[in-house]
DNA sequence: TTGCGGTAAATATCTGACATTAAGTAGGGT
DNA sequence: ACCCTACTTAATGTCAGATATTTACCGCAA
């Protein structure tokens, strides 16, 4: 309910970096929906900066959807079923994040696992050679990264543009716009696993399937393979795959 | 490559407007990726408008990847790949152009030719009782607006009630906010097609049979009715539902 | 209780000045 | 001739103060 240990950076400019840790405080929880949020002319004084990069940055929260500012009343948190969350903003904000909201974790891994498999397929239908390529360098750097356990994120970045290359071989504006909430999942996912030696294995193992899949072309099979990794991710995130609100289409398997 | 015929009506408030406008000038197609942009002091003589206000409105359009702006060098128009199309913000704007960008309205529909069927099935696994009267009553006002052609516009707004319940089914925060790609596709819809008697009863028929496959949670007739629905849209369309990029995903039909 | 007006509090906007960044340009040294 | 520096210019970014507008709240009277 207040910011009293909330600091920005002495020289770090722009209201860039003062959106940011106005959005880290709402989007991990710190603010119920509907809660009041501070004033201009208190995050001014408590910050130590100007009222205009104060309303620059409260704009930038406002445009992504997280509060609502009307003259006269304040400016209020908006409940978390209406933050845009498919706003690359709000992405790197999320990726950002060290303990993100549960509910949005959950919610995000659920997309994925009802969505992917889909877009698995998709890719297998329309990926280039050029696809292709970019989908075997991130493999190959993954490879690369797994054995060193210091070099877990850039592991995940790698993950990240695997996973990215994919939604981007559906060759669609906005399937691919859709990738960028890989990003802040997968950032997730290494900060909470534990990463054991055979589980990254195991994991790699199945990327390898659904990259040979897609090669193949073969779409069901790519669907399969998806499915398989995300089998994986939810046991790293220790989440149950099974039993959330959204199901995978089971009717569709012959 | 000029703004010479936009004009801001008087006494329209808000840096809102003034960001509509420009907006639309953008997403007509008006200035090409890489163009300048006009710059903050001319935009402001133009349109007789405060810095103040001119600002804030580009910082709309920066904040949805319209425009990028680097001080010393002036503003640049993104290219449409990077536009922010899942912003609400977007949709709006998208929805109240006149002639939209004909990519944008090609890339959109491909969306939705491969991710609905999808959903649908998604809808037909999840539906609550609720979603279901949801659908229903949007149902009723597309039957009951249909005969009267002056009623149009009323018609479209039941049509998006109709498929952004369903998107609401999956009971998931991220499919939920692609249906508000719905509007601005579905306004274009009505705009482009001349909604022959013939027609509208035909598409009203085949929504009616993918209302009734959701409530019998059959999922695959869900999809299959899906696809004929928008068979029927890209007719009105004037678009050809296959041979685009993304292709939907035949091996899956038994 | 309801309706009206007044006051306070918050955000929205205007204005003018200054700071910062980036690109181009002229000049001097090698 | 070439490169490097310093200056100029032009654009966006930031600051500070004053004013306008909206909203909520309170007192008061019909």
């Amino acid at each position: 309910m207040s910011l009293s240990e909330l600091q920005l950076a002495p020289k770090s400019g722009g209201s860039r970096a003062l959106a940011t840790i106005l959005a880290h405080s709402i989007l991990s929880g710190r603010w119920g929906s509907g809660d009041l949020f501070p004033r201009e002319l208190d995050l001014c004084e408590h910050f130590g900066v100007s009222r205009n990069r104060v309303r620059n940055a409260l704009a930038e929260l406002t445009s992504n959807g997280l509060i609502e500012r009307t003259a006269g009343r304040g400016t209020v948190v908006r409940p978390l079923e209406e933050w845009n969350l498919l706003d690359p903003q709000m992405s790197e904000w999320m990726a950002g994040l060290e303990a993100p909201h549960p509910q949005l974790v959950r919610e995000v891994f659920a997309f994925r696992l009802s969505a992917e498999p889909f877009i698995g397929e998709l890719a297998a239908l329309s990926a280039t050679d050029q696809d292709l390529a970019n989908i075997e360098r991130a493999f190959e750097g993954m490879c690369d990264s797994a054995a060193d356990p210091a070099r877990r994120e850039e592991h995940a970045e790698h993950d990240v543009a695997f996973h990215d290359a994919i939604y981007r071989a559906s060759h669609n504006l906005v399937w691919r716009q859709m990738g960028r909430l890989l990003r802040p999942a997968i950032i997730a996912l290494i900060q909470r696993s534990h990463h054991q030696a055979d589980s990254l294995a195991d994991s790699l193992e199945r990327h390898r399937q659904l990259l040979d899949a897609i090669r193949l072309r073969q779409p069901e099979a790519a669907r399969e393979a998806t499915e398989r990794v995300l089998e994986r991710t939810a046991a790293d995130l220790g989440l149950d795959p099974d039993g959330r609100k959204v199901r995978r289409p089971a009717a569709l398997s012959p």
